[in-house]
DNA sequence: ACCTGAACACCGTTCAAGT
DNA sequence: ACCTGAACACCGTTCAAGT
């Protein structure tokens, strides 16, 4: 894909993102230098400033990236105009949610830490809100199914996200330890959403 | 405190340290470099190394504070030899939580983001792993006291310990927008513990 | 033991200059 | 518009040498 050389011509800003994803996979947040894409990409190392005003700026766009395709996988599993009851389908969106966490332990660093890069740090919580109104709606849902307590469901919601979230933190610190991370999820969500239910 | 030039006769590692806790509050994981830190204690940049074999041995040091740190209060927290119902105390062990999360941002990253530096990650996972132990042993009170469902304390702790961690990322990233950081934990605490209850 | 100074191989960032 | 090459000010890490 480097073979045509086709970067010189307007998409180098792509092939840039594109690599920094593999190198954040693969290396962390650490091995990540626009001078290293610079290089795997064959273009001097001023190159990617044209496409990224410095080193945080790019990070900022790969925690975009991450977080639309975050929410794309969130809403699938949460909308789906499934007719099982709510604590089925909140089970797979967190299931899904902790799936994406610890497939993509560098990247949700990035998508949670907070390195206001001036106007891109805005975005990067206009996408996060986005996250938590998906979690929302759907215990919204649950409220008028009489199966959620009452209250603010973004509020609800951000009790909700912040167990699946740390549980994905906790998996990848190995403090889980031998708890199959499948079985911790099923225990957190079971928990939750027995927490959730009406005059728990 | 650098007056005395006394970092010359063996208390340099400590004085790093000390420095480095500073920039890591004010400047975060970013701003801690071996140099910066020799020059902020007037000693040749190679120094450090004496102490630390490399960048990620100072911070592995740190996050072994940290954790050493926040296991204290945490135990002085759930200990207290407190009569009250578990609830409050569990609510306490929350706070208490929550508090030092937002308090120490950067240090709790060091803490949780795993950087296997050959040995001390071991023994950081081995401090993570009492501080589930603090929370297990408070929810094994509370099954005896009929006040928590059944089941290993340890996975139950997974649980409760994700909630309040969780809660601190999302706080920290602002993504509780007006929500108010103590109404937040108050409630993911109470969804918790209905959670936890007996026939949730 | 503990620290220094030089050296090496990296960085991010900027900027005049080329096409 | 887009990229290059040189330059500057940083890094981490290593290692012979000093005290």
């Amino acid at each position: 894909m480097a073979a045509d050389g086709s970067y010189h011509h307007g998409n180098l800003r792509a092939a840039l993102l594109e690599r920094a994803e593999a190198v954040l996979t693969e290396a962390g947040a650490e091995g990540l230098s626009l001078r290293g894409l610079a290089r795997d990409l064959g273009v001097s190392h001023a190159a990617p400033s044209r496409h990224f005003r410095d080193r945080q700026a790019l990070m900022d766009a790969l925690a975009v990236s991450g977080f639309t395709t975050l929410n794309t996988r969130m809403r699938t599993a949460a909308d789906s105009g499934d007719p099982r009851p709510i604590g089925a389908r909140m089970t797979e969106l967190g299931r899904t949610y902790v799936d994406f966490a610890v497939a993509h332990t560098a990247l949700l660093d990035l998508m949670f830490t907070v390195k206001h890069a001036d106007g891109s740090s805005e975005e990067l919580r206009e996408l996060g809100r986005e996250s938590l109104l998906i979690v929302a709606r759907l215990l919204e849902e649950g409220q008028r199914a009489g199966a959620v307590r009452t209250g603010d469901p973004v509020r609800l919601a951000q009790v909700a996200f912040s167990t699946v979230h740390g549980l994905a933190t906790l998996a990848v610190a190995s403090l889980l330890d031998d708890t199959p991370l499948p079985e911790a999820t099923d225990l957190a969500l079971d928990v939750l959403l027995a927490g959730l239910r009406p005059g728990g």
